[in-house]
DNA sequence: CGGAAATCTTGACGCCGTCAAGATGTTGTC
DNA sequence: GACAACATCTTGACGGCGTCAAGATTTCCG
């Protein structure tokens, strides 16, 4: 989409929504600042007045991905408001959908690909705040005897590790075609939680 | 090291070897075929002798990371050989270990850098092999009672996805200060996979 | 021994991230 | 309303990158 004015009007947002559609379309490989110039219509240099380098353009990304999922979990607390099993289910749930839905963007997100990753304190505010929103699942969850009781930022590593280290196997093709034509990733992931939780949660 | 005669002799090992140094001091983002090379004494083009494209070297360095892992399962198997509860937790740290003495090698290795992983065969075999050594752990813990009956490529997706990702979230940072302060990666580590065992392990 | 095959070098191409210099538009001040 | 300071964007350049083609060198095998 061509712009009226020299000025582009809200470039840097822009060249974040062009970041993410070439990770979609393009891979993580795919990824440049001069693709994502041009989709954004401005020339090769122009980022530089928003972004001091790549970095900074994949924290951005990185953040727009964690601001979904934080997004995403806090719509589940409270439309689960009164049920802490199906906020864990559907909390861990949305986390697969994303890494299956778009991969690259998710990689870029959680797979550590940011590199000084405290010079970028909106990320990590961002990543904070969904930790956070796991944390008080966590608890809700002790609170009715699902998990087992202790520390609740222990617990939620634990979880997190659980549901994020399943998310990755699956990207990576690690689950065998064995197990998947026994059964649905759903259906892994339910089975995986279970194994954490103190009672049988579906 | 300069080199005798116009033949290398072993050049796609020491293109792997330099690649792996290279990613210790430089991370992943430091790798290059033309610093591989250069580090090998060869000129910028000889790898292509060796290996049809950079994704190919990337891929080889990951086999060999594969290869370093499955070694030492099959060490700490042979070791621990009538405690299975022993095995699961050196395995579940040497896997972490493997992600803290080697940050860039691990991501490179289990991080899905890799595109197109049906392209490399070796690759997948090892990953194949190192996960069976896993369900074999799996099995021998189910027969003991520490771990749920059910599916042992099953259950073994979990303990692998709980350890990956446990490993993942360190690397990334995401583990927080106030946590470490108050017990050591092992202990952690140790309290998640007591998460999923029926009774406790230490 | 001789040619085929493997290995390595040289040189080139286009794409990349980044920087410097300058052009263009916007904003705040008198 | 003029104009200076500023933010934004363009143009052009640099070295490093992955990759390919052509040719040099060495090894292998009939």
């Amino acid at each position: 989409m061509p712009r009226k004015s020299y000025h582009h009007g809200d470039l840097k947002n822009a060249l974040i929504q062009a970041g993410i559609q070439i990770l979609a379309k393009e891979g993580v490989a795919g990824l440049s600042l001069r693709k994502v110039a041009g989709k954004a219509g401005v020339s090769h240099a122009a980022p530089y007045a928003h972004f001091t380098d790549k970095q900074a353009l994949i924290a951005a990304i990185s953040t727009e991905g964690y601001r979904r999922l934080y997004e995403r979990i806090e719509d589940i607390i409270r439309q689960y408001a009164d049920d802490p099993s199906k906020q864990l289910i559907e909390t861990a749930w949305t986390y697969v959908d994303f890494a299956l839905t778009d991969p690259a963007h998710f990689k870029i997100t959680f797979s550590g690909v940011i590199e000084q990753e405290k010079e970028h304190p909106t990320f990590v505010e961002m990543s904070q705040k969904s930790f956070d929103s796991v944390v008080r699942i966590v608890e809700a969850c002790q609170a009715q005897g699902v998990l087992e009781a202790g520390p609740s930022d222990l617990v939620a590593v634990s979880v997190w590790s659980q549901v994020h280290g399943f998310a990755s196997l699956v990207l990576e093709g690690q689950v065998s075609h064995n197990l998947l034509d026994r059964m649905s990733l759903r259906e892994m992931l339910i089975f995986s939680l279970n194994q954490i939780t103190k009672v049988a949660i579906a």
